[in-house]
DNA sequence: AGATAGAGCTCAAACGTTTGCGTAAGAAGC
DNA sequence: GCTTCTTACGCAAACGTTTGAGCTCTATCT
C-alpha cells in the first residue's frame, strides 16, 4: 500500500555506482564521464526516478513551498487572488499552502503558528477584520521569515505590501453619487481594525466635504467581523433605516456586506434603486445579474496576487537582507449599472 | 535574513546532553529520568523549539500533507468542498496544497506530476471536464498513492468515492418544470466525459419519459469545457434558440452553465421565467439575489469534503490494503424561487 | 623511469530527527 | 566481594540528497 519511491540508491546499486556519482550524473557534473551520465540518466528514466524534495528541503534548508492565509477562498476577490498567487508560484517552482482565517484572530493565529512550523519559505497574508495584535507577526517576520502583505496590510511591520488605491476608488464612487443627486449616503463599513477602512471613509468624507454635505456620522457603520457573523449586516442596516432622516444611498465596502445589503434589501422589500441606491465593492463575476445589476468597485485581484507573489519571491531568493521595501498601490475599477 | 530555527542538538549542547536524550525526554520517554526531562522541556520552552517537520518527513516517510485537485476554487462549489476538506484535514494535523486544473486535462495532468513529486501522502480530486484518459490516475494509483475521488469520479480506479445522487437530483427537478406544465425542456449538459453528465441526463430522460414527453436530443448540449471557454454556454445556447421549436424551459448541469444562461438571456433580453424558465445546479450563495432569484439544485458540498476527507484518511492511516471500497452517495437539495 | 596532472570515481559528512543497541554506574542479591 | 539487574544515558545508523575531499588509475611530460 505504501507508496515507494525509487531513490539514488536504486540506481547507484543497480549500475554499481556510489551514490555521489549517480547525484552527479544526473546533475550532469563536469566529474563525470559522458557514458556514465548516460547509463544513468537513461536507467533513472527507465525507473521514473524522481528526486525526493523532502530530501532535497532538508539539505538545502528551503521547502519551495509558499503559505498563504485568507479570511476566506469562498470570496470572490480572495480567490481571484489566489489565482494570482498560484500561476506565479507554480512557475517558478513553488508549491502554495492555504488557510482561512474565517475573519477569526484565533484561527490566523493557529494558521500562522501551523504554517511557520510546517517551514514555509515565506508568508502572503491579508489579515482577518479581527486582528489587532499583531505580535503574532512581528515575531515571525523578526526571526526571519519573509512575509508580504495584500490588501488588509499592517501599519507596523515593514515589508513589501501590494495594495488598492482605498481612497481614490471610494472618493470617486461617492462623487458619482452626489453627482446623480443623493445626498445621504450611508456608509456600511468593513471592520475599524483594518487600515483600508480608515483610507476607504476619508475617500467617503473627502468626497462628501467637495460637494458640502455634512458627514453625518450615525449614517457611518462598523462591521468589525466583515459581515461573518450573523446578522451584522443586518443590524447595523436596522439601526441605519431606523432614522429619522432615512439614507438615500448606501456605499458597501466590500464583497460580503455588499451582498448583505441586497439580502437584506430583498427581505424587506427594499427597491434598489427606487428606495435606495447602491454601490460597493466586489469582484463577484455575476454581479451584472443581480437584481438590480450592481455598480461597483473592482479590484485588480489576480494582478494584486501576481505582484504579492513576486515580492515575496524576491525576498525569499535574494542573497541579501532587503532594507527597501515598497508599497504597490493599485487602481480600482468603476463599473456603473442599475443599482446606482 | 534566512529563517533559523532551534533545533534538538541545540538543546543538547546547551545542556550537554545527546539529541537521543533530548529526542527521548521530548517525546517523554520511560528511559529518561523525570529530572532531565524537566530541564529539556523547560529549556525547549523558553528557546521556543519547534520539531522539524522536514525531517520528521523524511524519517517516518510521510508528509502529512494532501494534495487537492479542482477545475477551480472561485466555483461556489469547490470553495465549499474545500471548506469541508480543510476543516477535517488540519484537525487531523494534516495540511493542504491544492491545485487547479482550469478544466485542462493537460493542468490536471502537471498537478498531478508536481503533487506526487512533491510527495503528497494522498490524493483529493474532481477530475477536468476535459478529462477521458486516465492513464496518469491510474498509474499513480498503482503505484500506491491513496486517492479518494468526489463529484467527478472515475469508474475505472477501484477506490473510495464520494458523489451525490445525481439520477434523483435531475428527476425531481425535471419533474417540477413538467408539473408546472413545461413541455419542451432544454439540457445544458456538461462534458461528455464525466460520469455525472450520463448520470444527470439519465434523470432528465427518465422523468420526462414518466409523463409521456418524447425526448428530444437537439434540446441536449453539452458544453466540453464545462462553461470555462469563451462562448461555449453562448454557442449551444444560440443553437437552441435557432430552433424551430423553441424550449419553455433551461435545466443547466452545473454552476457554471447555470450563470452562463443568465448572462446569455440578460444579453438577448430574454425573460426569465417568462420567455423560458430555468433551473440550474448551483451551489452559489447569492443564487436568491439573481434576477430572477434562481431554482436551484443544491450539493452538499461542505459535508462532501469532509466525508471524502475522512476517506482519504482513512487510507492512508491504515497498517493494512484496504480493498474494500465504497461510494458514498449523497442527496441534493432542492430550493424553489422565481426562476422556475 | 619517475614525477605530475587530470579524469573519473568513492567516501563520508551534513541537513534534523528517531530509535535499536550498547554501556556505565549504582543498587540489590547471594 | 562477586554477579546480576535496573536506571539513565550515549552511540550510531537511518531517511534521500548534495558536495568537499580524497583516492586510483592512466596518460603525459621531462
Amino acid at each position: 500500500m505504501k507508496f515507494e519511491a525509487v531513490t539514488i540508491k536504486d540506481i547507484a546499486k543497480e549500475l554499481n555506482l556510489s551514490t555521489s556519482t549517480v547525484s552527479r550524473a544526473l546533475r550532469d557534473s563536469y566529474e563525470i564521464s559522458a557514458e556514465t551520465k548516460k547509463l544513468v540518466i537513461e536507467y533513472a528514466e527507465k525507473i521514473n526516478y524522481r528526486p525526493n524534495p523532502i530530501a532535497l528541503s532538508l539539505k538545502e534548508r528551503r521547502t519551495r513551498s509558499l503559505g498563504i492565509i485568507v479570511c476566506e477562498i469562498a470570496n470572490s476577490f480572495f480567490s481571484q487572488v489566489i489565482d494570482g498567487i498560484e500561476s506565479v508560484a507554480y512557475s517558478r517552482g513553488y508549491n502554495v499552502t492555504f488557510l482561512q482565517s474565517h475573519e477569526s484572530f484565533d484561527k490566523e493565529k493557529l494558521s500562522l503558528e501551523y504554517l511557520a512550523s510546517r517551514s514555509v519559505d515565506g508568508l502572503l497574508i491579508s489579515v482577518s477584520t479581527e486582528t489587532q495584535d499583531f505580535s503574532h507577526l512581528v515575531q515571525l517576520s523578526n526571526r526571519g521569515l519573509p512575509i508580504v502583505f495584500f490588501d488588509r496590510i499592517v501599519d507596523e511591520i515593514d515589508t513589501h505590501k501590494v495594495i488598492i488605491n482605498n481612497f481614490k476608488g471610494v472618493y470617486n464612487a461617492i462623487h458619482h453619487l452626489t453627482g446623480k443627486g443623493y445626498k445621504r449616503i450611508a456608509y456600511i463599513a468593513n471592520s475599524e481594525f483594518l487600515t483600508l477602512t480608515k483610507d476607504r471613509l476619508n475617500g467617503y468624507k473627502k468626497a462628501l466635504s467637495e460637494v458640502n454635505i455634512e458627514v453625518d456620522e450615525t449614517l457611518i457603520k462598523y462591521c468589525n467581523h466583515g459581515g461573518m457573523i450573523n446578522n451584522e449586516v443586518e443590524k447595523v442596516l436596522d439601526e441605519i433605516f431606523a432614522l429619522k432622516k432615512k439614507p438615500d444611498a448606501i456605499f458597501a465596502s466590500s464583497d460580503k456586506l455588499t451582498t448583505g445589503c441586497l439580502h437584506y434589501f430583498k427581505k424587506h422589500n427594499i427597491k434598489v434603486p427606487k428606495n435606495v441606491a447602491l454601490i460597493g465593492f466586489s469582484n463577484n463575476e455575476n454581479s451584472d445579474l443581480f437584481n438590480p445589476a450592481l455598480t461597483v468597485i473592482k479590484q485588480p485581484a489576480m494582478e494584486m496576487g501576481e505582484i504579492a507573489t513576486n515580492y515575496l519571491l524576491e525576498l525569499i531568493e535574494s542573497k541579501r537582507p532587503i532594507k527597501d521595501f515598497e508599497t504597490r498601490i493599485l487602481d480600482t475599477e468603476f463599473i456603473v449599472r442599475e443599482s446606482a
